[in-house]
DNA sequence: GAGAGATATTGAACGATGTTTAATAAAAAA
DNA sequence: TTTTTTATTAAACATCGTTCAATATCTCTC
């Protein structure tokens, strides 16, 4: 007991929440206890609350490094693509694979987090803001002439759009008989959306 | 202790499901407890248990008759719609105005149930489904010539891009300066995709 | 009606949870 | 070496979902 620093702060923030980010991604957030956690790093549960305020904020960081994983997931796909409509269409998988595969994290990333005081990291919106700006590339690409405004507009309508898809289909709610139905609304959703967007 | 029913399994069935649905309504889910449902209709905890498996099986009931509510509130908007894409618009916005004056309704619903042994209601996938059939009425309308796998992926094309905007909206996670972005997000989608629909 | 049997409901317990805090052991300063 | 500071702990707290023996009331039988 009362062992001193063999960590900085930082450090134990780091390993605090990658040690998180493990247990979320094996047994999600829910079966996640401020005890295993500090198990897993190698403390006793009471340290946690030195570094954060409580249990929230440290799920809340691991949210980041999941948006960041999103994101370089998604700009691999935009990289490979050959035009814009390709860079689209293939984002839009890629969002649909990384939530099947990341279940845990994608559900702790878009669950409505319960109201506290822990304010948000301020990483998470411009996180967010960076996705979407991927999307409002191809866009600008595929219309020169379209205004700010528009081009915001109809990434977040597209992203609703792939984003939905992914949601319902974790929780098995879009009740298709179709194989890879996400698949194929991401699919109809894009070729619609950009046929329109050209006019 | 040991007072004798009152009330038959049925009736205490949905006295318990009212009183989850009221609090949750007031609270939101995550923080009603059983022994406040106990409370709220005037019996020990553990009574909760001679009707239902658990805590999450009342949850998935309340699930049900909020499945209900946004049903009609869909239907509502439909009826009074001039026409199928004037009807997929109206839905579409009442299905955004359902989730943002019902928000821990909707949360619950939408919200991924952790993994458990007790099964779904079957209300629970009919109702989805009838919600589904309500769009896919208005898409056969628009073009009868459409094949009926066409028509169910369209559909679920279309509203999880509804969904997705109503989910992202609730958790601020739209991240758009204007104002009801929802609203925009949904006549964009709804405008683009029916264009395209008729082809 | 009285007594016996059945059962709906309780009350109290259990283990686990997030969080707080006084005690303490170890590092740093003197 | 002694003193001061502080990171970490151990233990406690209130609350949670859930279980179950005990029991008070109902129902049935005679």
């Amino acid at each position: 007991m009362g062992r001193r620093s063999e960590h900085s702060k930082e450090e134990l923030h780091i390993l605090i929440v990658n040690a998180t980010l493990e247990l979320v991604r094996e047994q999600g957030a829910s079966k996640v206890t401020a005890r295993q956690i500090a198990q897993a790093v190698g403390y006793t549960p009471g340290m946690l609350y030195s570094v954060f305020e409580n249990l929230q904020a440290i799920f809340l960081h691991v949210n980041v490094q999941s948006l960041d994983s999103l994101y370089s997931h998604c700009m691999r796909a935009q990289k490979k693509a050959k035009g814009p409509e390709d860079s689209i269409r293939a984002m839009g998988i890629a969002y649909l694979a990384f939530a099947s595969s990341h279940t845990h994290q994608f559900q702790l990333m878009f669950q409505p987090m319960p109201e506290s005081n822990t304010p948000q990291p301020a990483e998470l919106g411009s996180r967010i803001r960076a996705l979407f700006e991927l999307v409002e590339h191809d866009l600008l690409a595929l219309d020169p002439d379209a205004s700010e405004p528009a081009i915001k507009l109809g990434a977040r309508t597209l992203w609703s759009g792939v984003h939905g898809a992914a949601a319902l289909s974790l929780t098995d709610q879009l009740y298709c008989e179709e194989k890879n139905a996400d698949q194929l609304i991401v699919n109809m959703l894009v070729s619609r959306f950009v046929d329109s967007w050209q006019k």
